[in-house]
DNA sequence: CTGTTAGCGCTTTCAC
DNA sequence: GTGAAAGCGCTAACAG
């Protein structure tokens, strides 16, 4: 089953013209007379024809397709960022061709792959959690396909990446607990092999050292998901040690923490106060709502869609851009021991 | 900023074959000889010659292009969905141009309008709330563009929908509610101008009726937001309303719900027995966790590219098929009365 | 003002 | 075995 269109031709046949006067009165072109373009403008419209985009690509060497290569589409950041990269894309008359690594490198070299063969006009990426070579991004770069990284960037690649300000984001959010009163703050820390959770660390203890306490590494616990937040949680309280505040990497494991001090009855925030990272919707449905660092994917995709815009209506190479987007904390309940 | 690449002409001129013999060795024709096929080959590996998708496109006059519309890409389920949708195409050679209605009529509009341009060779599309006319979709049949909607179907567009039994999964929800004892089950219905709501509130009806039980209007209440399903409660026990159980039409009510009770002193599920809807990740992360009713969007995701390939590769078109996805009532903590 | 021609990259019939 | 030529749909330089 397949659709056969109207060509230009076919209105040309049609009409007595020849091809290119079509096109032109089409386009409409100073040279052709009115009444041609009346003509063929009707005719065009009563047989809905519509110029075939792969016949243009062809010509004009650009597909309008822009590859999006994401981990997963269902962690709701990620989405976000999706949504973020699509309504600028659609403004700007691209769309999107969809490839998801699901966290596995080799997937991830498939998905670069077909956006190569796809000859799309540019490509945005955010690395699997696998991904430990970066060939594959850098035959797109030896291509000269233009590529933006977002979230998660790859260094070792020379090209423009987005990312949010991690170390400002864990900085903030320390720095109000402390202001809170809390004076043994807890860290839920990600994974040190990724520079995203490294700067959380690096916030948070920053944050610390310039507020007058001290670091205390037996308060930065490795924990990154919901249950293993509730598990540690307990597992500091079972140890008898003191802490009057948890500043989780993300909000699952944040999510986790609370339901580990809601059954040991400790009074959130008054016992211990707690901070997320990420301002997923769960902050708002659980009680107390808690505090977390707000990341816009949307505005991220945004942010990268554009660059990647710049840099392929570029003639030649842009230089490189490190684009650092604010992390905003937002208050709530969950942290608000001073009222 | 292009890239130029290597066409096969450029290795038919450095080899001195014509383009056709390169094209015909690249293929492995039976015609050509070992020894040219070797060099067109070799030499095609080593400029890293690969074929050019748009000129193929132009003279097979298909793109392995699926245009996917959905409402919304942060909802978990449709992240799921197009996760499905994506696995089947990558397997299958298609690869995916997303795009979003954001709940709006008119951008589902211009979704179509761009897939239409193109020159998809299919379509999946999931309907925005906003949805009241069918006509762009009318006009992608009437193209003979391979069409099927999944989850939020147009009844009026006589294509193959694929859905999940929602009857059937508040039949079973409720069912189980009556068999954990519940006497007065209360309903937090959706907008009944969508079928997959009036058939969740029909299939609590039903259940209700054939094991017994009166069908009381005053126990069904429109509630589909957490915020509402917190509300309508409060307002239900406020009232002196006497019910021992909620069956959520989603499971955001039913968190919202869930909230309520647990502020006004009421034991899960002693005092009320509590079903959502979705199994969204949130049943997971409440305490207690909540029983939900399954919906695999994976699965529909790959069901409705697994028909719209066969459309794809049939010469005639296909009966229209209503293919429903059984919906799985997981039991937790929530509704467990009896052990 | 309009038509002819070539070309984007590739496949495929028809010749030799 | 290999090549020339046409054609997929469209545009644009070049002719009239």
């Amino acid at each position: 089953m397949r659709s056969q269109h109207v060509t230009i031709k076919d209105i040309a046949n049609e009409l007595g013209f020849s091809v290119s006067t079509v096109s032109r009165a089409l386009k409409n072109h100073p040279d052709i007379s009115e009444e041609t373009k009346r003509l063929v403008n009707e005719l065009a419209e009563h047989l809905r024809y519509t110029p075939n985009p792969i016949a243009l690509s062809l010509k004009n060497r650009s597909s309008s397709m822009i590859g999006v290569i994401v981990p997963e589409v269902v962690h709701y950041f990620f989405a976000t960022v999706i949504s973020g990269i699509e309504d600028v894309a659609e403004r700007n008359g691209y769309s999107l061709m969809l490839m998801q690594s699901s966290e596995q490198l080799s997937k991830e070299v498939t998905a670069v792959a077909n956006v190569m063969k796809g000859r799309v006009d540019g490509v945005l990426a955010s690395v699997s959690k696998q991904t430990n070579t970066y060939e594959h991004f850098q035959k797109l770069m030896d291509e000269h396909i233009p590529l933006v990284f977002f979230d998660r960037v790859a260094d070792d690649v020379d090209t423009t990446h987005i990312t949010v300000d991690d170390f400002g984001g864990a900085y903030s959010a320390t720095k109000h607990l402390i202001g809170q009163g809390c004076k043994n703050i807890v860290h839920f820390a990600g994974p040190q092999n990724r520079k995203i959770f490294r700067d959380r660390l690096n916030g948070y203890r920053q944050a610390l050292e310039n507020n007058g306490l001290f670091f205390k590494p037996e308060l930065v616990v490795a924990a990154d998901t919901l249950d293993k937040g509730a598990f540690e949680t307990q597992r500091l309280l079972a140890q008898g040690v003191v802490f009057d505040a948890i500043f989780a990497v993300n909000d699952f494991t944040a999510a986790g923490a609370m339901r580990a001090l809601k059954e040991a009855k400790k009074a959130i925030p008054q016992d211990v106060a707690l901070v997320g990272f990420g301002d997923e919707s769960i902050t708002l449905m659980l009680e107390p709502n808690f505090s977390s660092v707000h990341q816009s994917g949307y505005e991220m995709g945004q942010k990268a869609m554009e660059h990647l815009l710049m840099q392929i209506h570029s003639e030649d190479k842009l230089p490189t851009e490190q684009v650092v987007l604010p992390a905003e904390l937002v208050i709530r309940e969950s942290s608000m021991r001073l009222s």
